[in-house]
DNA sequence: GCATCAAATTGACCGGAGTCGTTTTTTATT
DNA sequence: AATAAAAAACGACTCCGGTCAATTTGATGC
């Protein structure tokens, strides 16, 4: 693990080969596959202490007084430069952690978790402050502000979104969005010209 | 192509190799690399293809008169069913789609974009029947439908969602909150106990 | 028919992920 | 200390995606 983190961080995800993360931990390219199944599943390892920690950073960021969409927009764009500091690295885990092979599962599964703690503190808070209905599942507010994000990356890595600031603005219209509803408020409706 | 189509279909993705599919084309391996520039590439092309046909289809059974949670839930448990008739097939698919490499854009942008003209109609017709909000981009209500579909697949690759149904399900009861958004109404408000 | 050049084709080759039979080290037993 | 058995480490090897220098094909002009 110290290799992969000197290494991955050197030169990036791809050009670092197992021959070479073997010789620089001191142990022979087999021994590394005796406690990882595969090159991903040192990446997931990988991120999984370095993500710990960087949410960690971000819960000490998040003030408890500022609105929904600000908390969730802290976090998404904190998380979002982590992953596309190495753009490359950062395609290898999204891949990994949304699409995941069976052997990857439960990794995957466990930086998911990761994320779900935080985001349960942050929607039971909105609840409690009457931004957030209680007659939704925790797990379904998940997935919508987490589809929302994934929206946004993967636009970023098909070019549609450029900057920061485009994923950004993507994402505080789009939580406004699904927050007041894409139906048309009642006053609205058969405005057809 | 039609050697893509036939191996693809008998082995799989992973399980076909380019040695086999030059074999089976006819030609010698550099070739292939002078029409294609990767295997994903390749993979690409075939679904640019399929998925042309598949749309064609689903617009064929779309009812003009459905709602529009209905249309939605047709058009991507379709698209569900395709991805998913191989596992493994799918998520190499879906991680070239969500998050292509540069190579890959142009292709995946125009798979995503035959989406979007799906999209675009059952949107317009559903502004029409005052379904839908006028005053919310296009591309943004792309975002948000294909954003939960995004996720919903995603909890199914990691097993979060076991069955067609969960999906369906799923699907369903988000799409449903989308539209009606997930702040409470102004009666629901301040009942915190 | 022949020479010339561009385009297309090819398969030997390369690099890297992952495997496996062998060797070394550790632990347990007498 | 000697021996046996289990565990860990190892690197040569295989397999496959991708490259590239050499060769073949085909078109054009004389």
């Amino acid at each position: 693990m110290e290799a992969a983190i000197t290494l991955f961080g050197e030169r990036g995800y791809e050009n670092t080969t197992i021959a070479a993360l073997a010789e620089a931990a001191g142990v022979g390219k087999g021994t590394i596959y005796s406690y990882f199944r595969s090159k991903n599943e040192i990446l997931l390892a990988f991120c999984e202490e370095e993500l710990a920690y960087i949410h960690e950073e971000i819960r000490r960021k998040l003030t408890p007084e500022a609105s929904l969409q600000d908390k969730m927009l802290l976090l998404f764009m904190s998380e979002f430069n982590y992953v596309t500091k190495n753009k490359e690295f950062g395609r290898t885990l999204m891949r990994e952690m949304m699409f995941p092979r069976e052997l990857m599962v439960q990794h995957s599964r466990k930086i998911e978790d990761q994320f779900i703690g935080m985001f349960v503190r942050i929607f039971k808070e909105a609840q409690e402050q009457g931004q957030l209905r209680r007659d939704v599942e925790m797990i379904m507010l998940c997935g919508h502000f987490y589809g929302i994000y994934m929206i946004a990356l993967s636009a970023w890595y098909s070019g549609r979104l450029q900057s920061e600031d485009d994923v950004r603005e993507s994402l505080k219209m789009m939580f406004e969005q699904a927050l007041t509803g894409l139906m048309p408020k009642d006053g609205q409706r058969h405005e057809s010209a």
